[in-house]
DNA sequence: GGTGTTATCTTGTCATTGTCAAGATGAATT
DNA sequence: AATTCATCTTGACAATGACAAGATAACACC
């Protein structure tokens, strides 16, 4: 199926498209970000990304929804690597997932957030968004005993414990947690970990 | 000084473009904004902009310094309007108008906190967003009743608080606290309230 | 195997944009 | 009044997003 790259059919632009776009995106940050210096990075014309997203906002659109899907996975290879199957241990192995994709994957994560999820037109996009706040509502289901869907103080828990880590790993990223000659803390994760813990108190 | 729109100079055109800027922004957002189309809807030639902003960044720049300033203004406005002149309440009372200035100026907000601060050029932009981090200090040194520069304990409880309140403020303008079919919070006040007294204990 | 159909990709074009260069206007200074 | 300088305009160019039309190859069907 797949065509070398010289040949009239790529074979399978799609994928590489989100490759060379995540790389782009990456490199020159969302206001760099150009449908022809990704379509140029792949070796194919300028308009070939048109087919398969639409615009620029469709491959935009893509790449957040990949970029949702390997979030929500850093997030289950935490908590997989956690021995604790303490639902507290759990969950603050979630959010340290949360923050490694956000600082290994700055640029996406903030392409992932940078919009209203209501003007969000893609519905495979507000599902993968949507599956990523159901694995922490789940978390905090198991913490509580009770869905956050049916008891309002569990729903606070998981506001508490999404705008923490959330926060955290915007500013983070951003190198916005202290004074501009300090470096960020050394140990992220046992920073995360006391911030958490209040959040769940 | 003020001239007419009609004649040769504008007279405070730097004010107008930045006022024009803030409203093609929270219209179109930072994906739609483009330098021509601020000039024009003030009624000036399309490279009128450069000489006061250089380029399109230059503009962005100023435009998030001017955010900050409010940002800051909108957390001291809060404050004021506090009764109570306990550490914890004014603390409280600043995180809430942190909130307000995010909830009523988003695109702005997500404009302010979008790029690496390390990366920021503007000496005016990185004071800006220095102020607001040692507005944010000072009250948690009011708090502990040490500088959080000299007590690394201290230094958490900045972070805690910070993590908290910006990441509650982006995931509140995104629409993402809860499930598609929920409307945010109806008290927002009231949920930020909880979620600041966890991260201060 | 042959043929029509469809998906995929290319080329060409146009309006919009950012940036630069050169010039026009008017205010400030001397 | 003359000069200097800040401010704004006009014109140009390359890059970009979007669209239309055409070329190529995979596929379905007979």
């Amino acid at each position: 199926m797949l065509k070398s790259k010289d040949s009239y059919h790529h074979g399978d632009l799609r994928a590489a498209l989100i490759k060379a776009g995540e790389a782009v995106l990456a490199e020159t940050g969302v206001t760099g970000f150009s449908l022809r210096s990704v379509a140029k990075s792949v070796g194919v014309s300028h308009s070939a990304p048109a087919h398969h997203f639409g615009d620029a906002k469709g491959l935009l659109d893509a790449l957040a929804t990949e970029g949702f899907r390997r979030f929500l996975a850093a997030m289950q290879a935490r908590q997989a690597a956690e021995p604790s199957k303490d639902p507290r241990q759990q969950l603050l192995a979630s959010s340290q997932g949360y923050l490694d994709f956000a600082s290994s994957s700055p640029a996406l994560f903030r392409l992932m957030f940078a919009t209203d999820i209501s003007h969000v037109k893609s519905e495979e996009l507000a599902e993968a968004a949507q599956a990523s706040f159901m694995h922490l509502a789940d978390g905090v289901a198991r913490l509580r005993g009770v869905s956050p869907f049916e008891a309002p103080a569990a729903m606070t828990d998981v506001m508490a414990i999404w705008s923490t880590v959330h926060g955290f790993s915007e500013l983070y990223i951003s190198g916005r947690l202290g004074p501009p000659d300090c470096k960020p803390p050394v140990d992220r994760d046992a920073v995360l970990k006391d911030l958490i813990e209040r959040a769940m108190a």
